[in-house]
DNA sequence: TGAACAGGCGCC
DNA sequence: AAAGGGCGCCTGTTCA
């Protein structure tokens, strides 16, 4: 009979507890006065040794005595062989949609108690390690005449990019339960012919490709002609972040739960019987005993998430998604990240050298105030302007400023840009404040990263150190350090209205498709058209500025599903005049009536979602929403307009992935030298010898605009190209040298 | 010390 | 009553 204590959070829910698993579920516990209850403060004289199974309820406990600080990830599962925690059911209450997890977790929990279920752990004869060439022979000829057509590799590093470390070793397994973690020392030339030939002859399956496959190519120039990648296949399946970690799916797909928690205690003594902070630690200090069997296991786990997620791919659009889309793409933006941006090491240095003497104006024209230094007195610190708490103090009981209505989301006096904006209309303080973040934020979110992160040629080749995506758009200053090298050109290509275009192929709006096929400028020809505008197209800008912009909000407004309060707010915000909501409502009436197509595609998906709580975008992927089934119509609301919004979005950002991906691929086999280093958002950019841009331009446009079946008769979606030796194209020049 | 949270801001 | 989607980054604050 097992002894089992059972330990939690709050003494006000033991009953519950008691009539649900004592009792019911738990048979077989043998003394339950030996449970015992922890408070906030928690009393703990609980002697694990007396028990065969301690089952943790809440996070209080589970962190206790496992240190682990996600209940629900371990909920229900076996750890440090003896605890099983269990989120609280005092939480289902409120999160009703983890009722599932919580029956699967005492189910299992259960089976664990009872014996049904057991924690595998390996043997050394079927997990070990390899340190000899010859052993690593031996080894590489079984796998390649293994009776499985795949292998799971699985490499570990002392860095997260390939230029920045290298690979300590690899772990391989070639059939079920079963692997190997090899130091990459042992890696011979005969080593690398086999491993060449086992790669061309197996298909490999990774857990996150991209950076394995960085790894492997870049230190070795090892060949992989057919990888598979789990993460990707789980990531098809189910779509929610958060949840595809190698670990995750272990503990939730195989028998071997938190295999890798001993390395982590094993991590954790080592930094504080030798004093180094977390950040400090490094890898390759571990030793490889310690590291071989966690190292393998991770080969082992992923070789049964394939055999359990490869039949996924019967279903035909998983498959589709998994093959067309994900894998390409994955091999593409390795390929990408490969290639690097191209920085201008001295440009960077004089943008951070310009924003450093801007922000030191700045902050002395701040101390010609005598409330700063009120504040630096009163309260014995220096005044921080990142600081809402200390800048909302300054402002409104320094400077005594009459608050804005504005207010954050949990309720508190907003310091946002709104709100500076309006309170710069009595006082230059909160202009300077505007000022001083917008500079602040330039030089520590772009230029202090990117200098440390260059490689010797200038180039930044790992995307995780900088977001592209959010570059400033309109300031020069970090755009204008990307530029091309001598003779090259930087090529920017743009989708011109993406998300309209694709949702007009998509509701088969016969007269937005028709502002398409028109041509010229966008806006006015839809402004011209909601409101019957008597003039020419091209002078709508000019005289009928106004309705302009209304029709341009509503445009964009629709995409996000957004109601007539928004848009008005939206117009009066850019026209600088005041337009209600009942003149928006009017609008957008108006507006749907001339495309009315539009309307009743977006009706149709909103109750397609209402009802199916999912939808699939046009290249096949699935959006699951599930809070289009909760009671707070706030929260159902939010998720319509989500689904909607993820339709036009993911198609469209999907062409341009796709077209580039294409790009990219044909680059192989032409004469002149083109290089794809990024993708954002709508755009492509590369950076293109300059006897070959008109021809890059040309074969991407082809590529981009190519019919993949969401494309308007007659008409391909729009690319705009931008061609100058940096990024800003010029604009930095002029403006700063 | 470091995780979690809040607030803010950048891009499409 | 709420009132436009998404993503990702940085800094400061708080708490265990």
């Amino acid at each position: 009979m097992a002894r089992i204590a059972l330990i939690e959070t709050k003494p006000s829910r033991q009953k519950h507890l008691e009539f649900d698993f004592v009792t019911d579920r738990f048979a077989l516990c043998s003394d339950p006065s030996k449970k015992k209850v922890l408070k906030g403060d928690v009393d703990l004289e609980i002697d694990v040794d007396d028990f065969d199974w301690v089952i943790l309820v809440g996070s209080e406990p589970t962190k206790y005595f496992t240190k682990i600080t996600s209940v629900t990830e371990y909920s229900g599962k076996v750890v440090d062989k003896k605890f099983i925690p269990l989120i609280n059911p005092a939480m289902l209450s409120f999160k009703p949609e983890m009722k599932q997890k919580w029956k699967e977790s005492i189910e299992s929990a259960e089976q664990y108690v009872t014996g049904q279920l057991k924690q595998k752990e390996l043997s050394e004869d079927k997990i070990y390690g390899i340190t000899d060439s010859r052993d690593l022979y031996v080894f590489l000829d079984k796998a390649i005449d293994s009776d499985y057509d795949f292998i799971a590799l699985d490499c570990e590093t002392t860095a997260l990019y390939p230029r920045d470390g290298y690979m300590l070793g690899f772990s391989l397994s070639y059939e079920p339960e079963h692997g190997a973690y090899v130091s990459a020392d042992c890696i011979d030339e005969k080593a690398e012919h086999l491993m060449q030939l086992l790669f061309d002859k197996k298909r490999v399956v990774f857990h996150n490709a991209k950076f394995d496959l960085g790894f492997f190519e870049f230190h070795f120039g090892f060949k992989f002609p057919r990888f598979e990648d789990t993460m990707l296949l789980h990531y098809v399946n189910n779509e929610q972040p958060g949840t595809h970690g190698l670990k995750q799916l272990s503990l939730k797909y195989t028998d071997y739960g938190d295999y890798e928690k001993p390395m982590y205690d094993w991590i954790e003594q080592y930094r504080k019987q030798h004093g180094i902070l977390k950040d400090s630690f490094q890898w390759e200090m571990i030793p490889f005993d310690i590291m071989k069997k966690y190292a393998a296991m991770d080969a082992v786990c992923t070789f049964i998430l394939f055999q359990k997620f490869e039949e996924y791919t019967k279903d035909k659009k998983f498959y589709k998604v998994y093959t067309d889309i994900l894998l390409p793409a994955c091999r593409f933006l390795t390929d990408v990240q490969d290639n690097g941006v191209p920085f201008d090491k001295e440009r960077l240095w004089k943008s951070t050298e310009l924003m450093q003497t801007d922000i030191e104006q700045a902050i002395e024209k701040l101390y010609e105030f005598k409330e700063v230094k009120e504040f630096e007195e009163k309260e014995q610190k220096e005044f921080n302007p990142n600081s809402t708490i200390q800048l909302r103090s300054l402002l409104f009981d320094y400077l005594g400023l009459e608050p804005t209505s504005i207010k954050t989301s949990t309720g508190a006096t907003s310091t946002n840009q709104e709100a500076l904006n309006i309170l710069s209309e009595s006082h230059d303080v909160p202009k300077l404040i505007l000022d001083i973040r917008q500079k602040v934020k330039i030089k520590n979110t772009y230029l202090d990263k990117i200098i440390p992160a260059l490689n010797r040629d200038g180039r930044l080749s790992s995307s995780g150190k900088l977001n592209m995506q959010q570059i400033p758009r309109d300031n020069p200053i970090v755009k204008g350090c990307i530029k091309a090298k001598p003779g090259n050109k930087i090529v920017a290509m743009d989708l011109t209205t993406a998300e309209v275009y694709v949702a007009a192929v998509l509701a088969n709006d016969k007269n937005l498709q028709d502002v398409f096929r028109q041509g010229g400028n966008f806006h006015s020809t839809i402004a011209k058209l909601v409101f019957n505008l008597p003039c020419e197209v091209d002078d709508v800008a000019e005289y009928y500025s106004v309705e302009r912009q209304q029709a341009k909000a509503v445009t964009f407004g629709i995409m996000y599903g957004a109601g007539a309060y928004k848009i008005s707010e939206q117009v009066t915000k850019d026209s600088g005049k005041y337009f209600s909501k009942s003149e928006a409502e009017e609008v957008i009436r108006d507006y749907f009536t001339k495309f009315y197509g539009l309307k009743k595609w977006l009706d149709d998906r909103k109750a397609f979602i209402s009802q199916y709580a999912y939808d699939f975008s046009y290249f096949g992927r699935k959006r699951r929403l599930p809070n289009v089934k909760s009671d707070n119509k706030g929260i159902v609301a939010h998720e319509i307009r989500s689904g909607i919004n993820s339709l036009v979005q993911s198609a469209a950002s999907d062409i341009n992935l796709l077209g580039a991906i294409d790009c990219h691929n044909e680059l192989k086999n032409v004469d002149y030298k083109a290089n794809i280093f990024a993708l954002v958002h709508d755009s492509i950019l590369a950076e293109v010898e300059e006897a070959g841009v008109d021809r890059y331009k040309e074969l991407l446009r082809d590529c981009v605009q190519r019919d993949r079946g969401l494309s308007i008769p007659g008409c391909p979606i729009g690319c705009d190209f931008e061609v100058g030796d940096d990024y800003s194209m010029g604009k930095f020049e002029e403006k700063y040298l």
